[in-house]
DNA sequence: ACCACTTATACTAATATTGAGCATAATGTG
DNA sequence: CACATTATGCTCAATATTAGTATAAGTGGT
């Protein structure tokens, strides 16, 4: 065993995990990478294969680059420096997520003695031309958490499949104070009987599903194969449950910190801005009050253009004023 | 060199820093590790020693834990059993919060050729009986951060003092552009001329401060000695900043989400609940306000017994209805 | 030119929330 | 018993939010 390539025991190797999100025509979309067959480009570091391809080789991924400690100045410049490099996008916006220690989340990497920490990072970019990292592909985010678009009114997933499948696992606890709990927390995440949806919530939903078997990460899930796309479609490792902690943290920071102006070009009227939000929290708004709400709180100006493309009578362009940026403005919607 | 006790190049070694809360007397404390001599105890782990003391030897800092990978299933609960076993307090909440990997945060580290990165825990303890970390005692947070103490109206130190020097940095700056974005970035951060003060933004004011050069922790401050207690006490390394990070990211969460009930005894009164919120926020609040929104929330309940022990009417004690912990609830303020 | 259709934008009424304060209740103390 | 002190109930105005209606300004078709 050589120690400069093959970790010693009890060793740590980091690894850095980008959830890279834009918008492609009003609908969130998330940079993945699809693996199709064994078979493998040679390019990449070693880390990099080992950790985006689950052991069943069949999954999507999130993109990953490695931390190398003696080439960047800090995490963050780390993870810029490989996502603009490989991407050839400009990155807005970059907020640390989560760092995930948890042991056996990658077995070979284990089987070596070492562990993989990831460090999960959320990334918004405006641009979304062709990137040159591997197999990369921009997919709806919603492809892999149906439930959680409620645009078009109630997910029918969530009727038909969910809840059903929810409210038999609630009855199969083991004893009353289990089943009271499981019921507890499947009101609350999932809004059962009157309680009401709340859309930051997606990490907690998905976690309640994968304790509850219902999705195919779950190694004991009932037929895989056939859940694998029913609930959503699955991820590598545990990729979903970061691109789920990405989703609540971006639909939570919305509302309270003027994010949304990363994903958006330099000038837009003010529905598109309204498309773009409603796209991300998975649900619609009041138009008037939305207006209303934006110019109130300064963060646009008008351009003076008129975006005539509109349909209808044409609209004002505006543009972020980038200005107040620091400022913790409330973009409560 | 052997591999599996010195860290080969381009490796990297973490380790979990705490910022550990309690309330006592009413005032928001925070466990620090201090060294006043050379002298070392044998009884640390080579990493704690190296992360915990500065390179000059003389502040104080975050008690510390190593991950230990073969040991620690994940980083949580890695920090979760070395700060349960070395304090013997019962960790209500643990929230991470951010992941530093910058360089030559430890220079003894860099020299060996490995990365330190260090993983920030917040944790809230309700019992604050003596702990077992070696040189370990609760220390008022504000006299880290003196001008986060609004209680007793503005802080003295901000006018006399802070302000005067934000507006000579401000003055001195090379260009009009540059002038101008400092000038902007110090109204937003300390409220100059008219600016609200933001309760949250303690992490953005240090690293103004750091930038004017106005802590003891920048190298180049002027006249080092002096500086180290005026603005607030200086801590190793970048033990301040993470120190801020968890202080801002209290303030905001104690808006949303009920984690106040994690530094509260089993039975409160109301008013003994307002006093805690307002050590964390650093700000009076309404008394008539604050009550009459904690019992619209229904986040607490009356438990019939009656506190004596008031200097006035006796108050009602109540209990955190700890059923509703997963649901969003606001306690905004 | 006129129509149907689409989107933009102004304005309004009803309701809920918030901020500030008054009034009263219940205790202990000199 | 006056008085200081804290608890708690209640009001009132200012502000914000929700859910509309009404009107403006374009498009394309006939």
């Amino acid at each position: 065993m050589n120690a400069s390539t093959e970790p010693a025991n009890g060793q740590v190797v980091i690894g850095l995990n980008a959830v890279i999100v834009a918008i492609i025509e009003e609908q969130p979309k998330v940079l993945v990478v699809q693996h199709t067959s064994e078979t493998l480009t040679a390019q990449h570091e070693t880390l990099t294969e080992r950790t985006a391809l689950p052991h069943n080789n069949r999954h999507e991924a999130l993109p990953f680059g490695p931390f190398y400690p003696l080439k960047h100045r800090t995490l963050e410049s780390g993870l810029r420096s490989w996502v603009e490099e490989q991407t050839d996008h400009e990155i807005g916006y970059v907020e640390q997520l989560y760092t995930f220690g948890n042991e056996g989340r990658d077995p070979r990497e284990e089987a070596a003695g070492a562990r993989l920490v990831s460090v999960g990072y959320l990334a918004l970019v405006q641009d979304t031309a062709p990137t040159a990292i591997e197999n990369a592909v921009w997919q709806d985010w919603y492809r892999f958490f149906p439930w959680e678009d409620w645009r078009d009114g109630p997910p029918t997933i969530l009727e038909s499949d969910i809840i059903p499948a929810l409210r038999k696992w609630i009855e199969q606890a083991e004893n009353n104070i289990e089943q009271k709990d499981r019921y507890e927390r499947t009101c609350i995440t999932f809004g059962l009987d009157d309680t009401p949806w709340n859309d930051e919530l997606v990490l907690e939903r998905y976690e309640l599903l994968y304790e509850a078997s219902l999705v195919a990460e779950r190694q004991d899930s009932l037929d895989k194969g056939d859940i694998s796309n029913q609930h959503g479609t699955a991820m590598a490792l545990d990729h979903r449950r970061i691109l789920a902690t990405a989703i609540g943290r971006l639909r939570g920071k919305i509302k309270y910190r003027p994010v949304v102006f990363e994903l958006m070009p330099p000038t837009f009227t003010l529905l598109q801005l309204q498309k773009v939000v409603e796209a991300l929290s998975g649900s619609l708004l009041h138009k008037q009050n939305f207006r209303r709400l934006i110019e109130k709180k300064g963060l646009v100006e008008a351009t003076g253009k008129i975006e005539t493309q509109t349909g209808g009578r044409p609209a004002n362009q505006f543009r972020f004023r980038r200005e107040v940026l620091m400022e913790r403005q409330t973009l409560g919607i």
